[in-house]
DNA sequence: ACCTGAACACCGTTCAAGT
DNA sequence: ACCTGAACACCGTTCAAGT
């Protein structure tokens, strides 16, 4: 992985492939300008003649691992085209590990160098016979509805010494009185480390696949059933 | 807003308060320690004797914000219940602003303190006839889906002159080809400032309630649809 | 054009010491 | 118990200078 010194010029690309080396390693809370420096050999103001500060380069970052995400076989059903979306950027997000947390929040500012995503998904809204007056709403329920579960699944969890983090977790799960919540005592157990809020691993330690699945279906079920319903009253 | 020195005492309290104010001022990613103490009058190693660092201040933030989102009414039916948490949970992030970036990653390792949003979850699917072997994976829908519109409605955008960012936005869209793209191209003006990946300003300064609602009746469908899927196959 | 090098104004956090 | 104060090991970023 290391450049070796003044052999290879640097570049964005490679600066850009040290910065999500370092992100998986460390995550993005502690990622540095001047750590990527460190590993390729050269100074923390070097960096700056290929990105004008931290918070583009973190943008191209996004980018770059977007960049997987649109599906581009075009002779797919509306809906096949939406999931294989979801699935794409599931795998993205997955394959970056700690990647969660800047593109959820940053993907609105700067994926925008590829049409494609928008044009796919306001062709499949189209194909999906979408009221062309509400096809900007529907628009963002699908952005939205892309990013929101993986966001949560593989997002941030303190990563102090995962075993006391679970030992908090269950003790409070003790503490709660069937009498006063009776339902969510009875499925208290099952949910241990598999449901938001209850987890002391993030996706990538232990996968959610089946409640992204589920998540999946529950918004193209609605999708269809919105379009239904806008068709019938105009 | 500022304490008056040598007379209130420090408290978890007053340190959050204070904190709140400094994002919705400055934003998530310039807040600090040292500027909270600052604005208290004190010494910024005095925040440590409240909080161990500065990740745990941060999560008992986000859970301040949060204790407002559960509702309390009992009367109502499972989807207005369902609603209604949606919109409370946007509204306790649209009235602490900058906040989005923290709750939608934190939220799931901080806000079990308070059960009752667990409990009113499973509660509304029970009632909406959720089977009770799919009940995590649903759980896990409607959290995600809680999150999901609201991170990114309210999420972080450069903060850079604001006016710079429209103009790139619009120099891009005119670059695109309308024979390449032409559905694209066919929204295209209607989508700007009002879309995801087209917006150069964020929720609070531009909120996009139409295409919330929009989301929150797709989300409400697809639950009914795919719970009576579920029963229909067992 | 591309990189070096020093410098500035910040950080979070630890630790010892005061009251 | 609660706060002061100094110190440490970091940051991002600017600017002038080198090649």
């Amino acid at each position: 992985m290391k450049r070796k010194a003044n052999t290879t010029p640097l570049s964005k690309e490679i600066i850009i492939e040290e910065a999500l080396n370092l992100i998986a390693e460390k995550g993005v809370d502690t990622f540095s300008i001047r750590d990527v420096a460190k590993r390729l050999d050269t100074y923390p103001t070097a960096i700056y003649w290929y990105f004008k500060n931290k918070n583009t380069l973190l943008g191209e970052i996004a980018n770059k691992v977007m960049s997987s995400v649109t599906p581009n076989c075009s002779n797919l059903d509306w809906h096949d085209w939406l999931t294989l979306l979801f699935q794409n950027y599931r795998d993205a997000v997955k394959h970056h590990p700690h990647i969660a947390d800047l593109i959820g929040g940053r993907l609105l500012a700067n994926a925008y160098q590829d049409p494609r995503l928008l044009d796919g998904v306001i062709t499949a809204l189209l194909e999906a016979n979408c009221p062309p007056s509400h096809i900007v709403p529907m628009y963002n329920t699908v952005i939205a509805s892309m990013c929101g579960f993986v966001t949560m699944e593989f997002g941030h969890l303190p990563k102090e010494n995962a075993g006391e983090w679970e030992a908090k977790l269950r003790e409070g799960a003790e503490k709660i009185e069937s009498c006063e919540y009776p339902n969510l005592v009875r499925f208290l157990p099952q949910m241990m480390n598999t449901s938001f809020i209850l987890r002391w691993q993030n996706g990538y330690d232990s996968p959610m696949d089946e409640s992204f699945n589920r998540y999946v279906d529950v918004f193209i079920e609605g999708l269809k059933r919105q379009i239904n319903e806008l068709n019938k009253t105009p």
